[in-house]
RNA sequence: GGCGGUGUGCCCGAGCGGCCAAAGGGAGCAGACUGUAAAUCUGCCGGCUCAGCCUUCCCAGGUUCGAAUCCUGGCGCCGCCA
């Protein structure tokens, strides 16, 4: 096996760490037990976690020991946003996304063997600390001046709104993190993403002033950017979530499907486990046939298969397949084309109603204002073909199989509606 | 606690009491071109029973024929001082 520190940097997963040679040197005397932070923020993780939670899965697999830390303290705090103060959740909806994000992060890694994972919450070393011996204990070893110094809060103190003390403290909250796993699981290695650089440190710092001796250590992963400068992650319908129901697996598929061919080479080095000859291979082939989207396929049918396994990706291929195929829809047989909608956003009427309120109702569109510019525009289309007028009503003999309509909003914003009786 | 400032549509941001559903920018959507890319050009971008109507400019009152624009009281946020 290759040495996991090449392995990482050759994929683009190595922002930057502490030491490096101290670090490869401590990698080669022993086992390396680790941890990644996740704060539950959301009710699932999204897309831009995978790094992260394949980065850990990379590292386990190089023989290292992963801690998988769920936040449920620092989840009820909220690392500074360099943008805006958080909205406050309150512990009970923390407390339930703890246990969801736990579930999703699970099957990313083993729990068996000689380097088990783990799984924490430093909710369980914050809850008893009294305010007191937080201020003494930890807060003692923090210089304000240094952490005005970190990057959020820098930009924080320069914006309109400020800083609460809350957020303020949360770099004291991850550090603390680093400390208790040191003491409790000899962690010695801790992984973020960039922006997460001044935490990580934080952490750091502060088991070397507390532990006479330690050595322990750094790793930051990139940020996943994209080639046109906007957010990575995002789609019309907000943040693209593991989570099925609040991302469709075909969501999901089609979202890495579409990515931008300046990108796919690297989200490909840093989120796939195939080899490197195989990596390559298809780094060629972005280049020479850019049209077949080889490179795409590939990584979205491997990461819809870790999320939501095979059966579930083969569904949704299948689905992509017919529903953007050349071939007539009413060419298709029921059963496939009943399955390939059940994969898309569909809605079950019992009679036909106008165009329009139709994809209102199937969300394809926000509303019916909506869905009559979308008309307007000529966006709007029914079984493939442009519907003509805002007051276009389907009839029966436009069922497909008598009973099914396919909605697409431009070119590959499909929906289903389904006529159930008449 | 005192003084001052500020609160506009997804975000930023302009907005003489009528001509404001509200400038401009960004994001987003659609069309053309393509490959279910990118770039570019064009159009759209509160809602509806859509050539008209309805509900918006932190909240609640008030002045006025008429208020996002004025007044009063709340609430939030920011800054300076204590």
């Amino acid at each position: 096996m290759t040495d996991i520190v090449d392995e990482l940097k050759w994929r683009g997963l190595w922002a930057q760490s502490t030491d490096e040679d101290a670090l490869r040197k401590a990698l080669a005397d022993g086992p390396v037990t680790f941890y990644c932070g996740f704060d539950p923020t959301a009710a699932s993780l999204h897309v831009g976690h995978l790094v992260q939670v394949l980065t850990m899965r990379r590292f386990q697999q190089a023989g290292l020991r992963p801690l998988a830390l769920v936040g449920g303290a620092t989840g009820q705090i909220g690392d500074p946003r360099p943008t805006a103060e958080r909205t406050l959740n309150d512990p009970e909806t923390v407390a339930n996304w703890v246990t969801r994000l736990r579930s999703q992060i699970e099957p990313f890694l083993s729990f068996e063997g000689e380097n088990a994972a783990v799984m924490v919450n430093n909710l369980d070393w914050t809850a008893g600390l009294s305010a007191i011996e937080f201020l003494r204990d930890i807060g003692k070893h923090f210089r304000v001046n240094k952490m005005l110094t970190k990057d959020s809060v820098a930009r924080r103190l320069e914006s309109q709104e400020g800083i609460s003390y809350t957020e303020f403290s949360y770099q004291l909250l991850q550090g603390m993190d680093f400390l208790e796993l040191y003491r409790r699981y000899g962690c010695t290695l801790q992984q973020g993403g960039s922006d997460q650089w001044g935490n990580l440190t934080a952490g750091l710092d502060l088991i070397h002033r507390l532990e006479p001796g330690a050595s322990a250590h750094c790793v930051a992963t990139p940020l996943m950017v994209k080639a046109d400068g906007t957010k990575f992650g995002k789609t019309e319908g907000g943040a693209v979530w593991l989570d099925p129901e609040m991302t469709t697996p075909y969501a999901f598929y089609q979202f890495w499907l579409n990515v931008d061919d300046q990108d796919i080479s690297g989200y490909m080095r840093i989120l796939s486990f195939r080899s490197r000859a195989e990596l390559e291979e298809l780094e060629e082939q972005t280049a020479q046939r850019p049209q077949a989207r080889a490179a795409q396929r590939a990584l979205a049918e491997e990461l819809t298969t870790l999320v939501h396994g095979a059966d579930q990706t083969a569904a949704v291929i299948a689905a992509s397949k017919a529903l953007f195929g050349q071939g007539e829809l009413a060419d298709l047989d029921e059963r496939t084309l009943a399955a390939s909608l059940s994969e898309v956003p569909h809605i079950q009427v019992r009679e036909l109603s106008p165009v329009v309120d139709l994809f209102a109702e199937v969300g394809l569109v926000a509303s019916k204002s909506a869905a009559r510019r979308t008309v307007k525009e000529g966006g709007a289309y029914v079984n493939n073909a442009k519907v003509a007028g805002e007051d276009a009503v389907p009839t029966a003999a436009d069922l497909i199989h008598g009973r099914w309509l396919v909605l697409r909003r431009g070119k590959r914003n499909l929906a289903a509606v389904e006529v159930t009786g008449a």
